[in-house]
DNA sequence: ATTTATTTTTAGACAAAGCTAAAAATTTGT
DNA sequence: ACAAATTTTTAGCTTTGTCTAAAAATAAAT
């Protein structure tokens, strides 16, 4: 498997995640920041390979092959991060472009002691599962900040959009994972949340809540 | 530069290390594993770049950009060779293979706080020295076994091969960096080398001494 | 049910990096 | 000094992955 073909097995991977038909050709491209065509020129060469199940004009799904494969991608990407942010003292917004260029290093044996070193984490620096040696994923239960309703409390757990612009503008919200959030209220005009966080209370856009996942206690 | 660019270019300034004249094209297909035509191709394009000095026929030398260039990939190859060894506990057999990926990844921040991690290493796995952040390398005083004279101790600091095999033959015989040598005698049929090593008396063939790196006590 | 709009695929080009085979230059041997 | 051997370069092809522009298929709108 090339660079390439990994980072499109991948990106089919991660977008499957919620859907049930097959991911068309457009959602790749934009996830990927390519041209359609390109997409579909390797769906073709992925199909060969049997690693995806492909009908022209009918989208694309992961075959098991695929799956598993990239589950191992995915599981080196979120390990990498982990490092990064554990042992050499990145913070979660500095991890992901990095972890985008060591999860193609080739080495079974690398990643399982890379692994064992890091003390086996379940979840990467923005809360997502780290997939096992055998492509499995733990079930996270969590719901959106968006979702949640009034007088529920919750802990921050994940964020749905890991883009460094987003994990800046929690940072000056000082909301991180792990934090205690109580809902207050919610506003039907804008869908806004007004929180209390660390005894503050802070309002929180309907977009904002709808990248925060908690885990409701 | 592309990773092949970045192989191609620290492969000759390790072929310059003890070299005053270019480095040819063959010489390099050699290290590179690959055709000369390749090499020809690939040297122009370093040419057009500025990283190295050529003119047809008469081999290739690094220019002051690639120097610095070169030294910073060997500086990465050698940090994470001895993150392997030291944090993942590799052997030094292990290794190579692996920082010939890691050696490409892209972040200078990455390298210094690896670097600041690792608390600042000077040598790699095999005795070979890192080059600091700006490509500059300590001179470390060595000479070969093989031309160390009889009644003299070194401590072994390095190898001039380390492939896998060249290594785990040393693993064999108990040789390791930081081991004491005292050389017994020289054997004038066959250059081979009489030493003593851990209170055992060994013979070393020519071949063999003529890897190993000695600092004499 | 057509027409219109959007999505997807094809066709044709291009750059990177490699190869083989042949030509050109340099080095070696006598 | 000149022929033979070796090294290096060139020419022409191949594979990967990308792109633009045009054609084909599907989806949406009237
Ligand atoms: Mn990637
Ligand atoms: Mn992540
Ligand atoms: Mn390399
Ligand atoms: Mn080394």
């Amino acid at each position: 498997m090339t660079l390439s073909e990994e980072d499109y097995i991948k990106a089919i991977f991660l977008l499957s995640k919620d859907v049930e038909k097959g991911i068309s050709t457009n959602a790749i491209a934009m996830q990927m920041d390519t041209k359609a065509s390109s997409v579909t020129d390797m769906i073709k060469k992925l199909a060969d390979k049997g690693l995806v199940h492909y009908k022209k004009y009918q989208g694309v799904r992961l075959a098991e092959k695929g799956r598993t494969y990239a589950a191992k991608i995915v599981r080196k990407h979120r390990l990498w991060e982990f490092f990064l942010v554990e042992k050499l003292n990145f913070t979660w917004d500095e991890v992901h472009d990095i972890a985008e260029e060591l999860e193609h290093i080739k080495s079974e044996q690398l990643i399982e002691k890379l692994d064992a070193f890091l003390d086996f984490p379940r979840v990467d620096p923005h809360g997502d599962p780290i997939p096992d040696k055998d492509g499995n994923i733990a079930k996270v239960d969590k719901v959106l900040l968006s979702s949640a309703k009034k007088g529920e409390r919750g802990i921050v757990v994940g964020v749905k959009d890991s883009s460094s612009e987003f994990l800046r503008y929690l940072d000056k919200l000082k909301i991180a994972l792990g934090k205690e959030i109580t809902i207050l209220n919610k506003e039907p005009f804008d869908n806004s949340v007004l929180i209390e966080l660390d005894s503050h209370k802070i309002s929180i856009s309907a977009l904002t809540a709808n990248n925060i996942y908690l885990k409701t206690i």
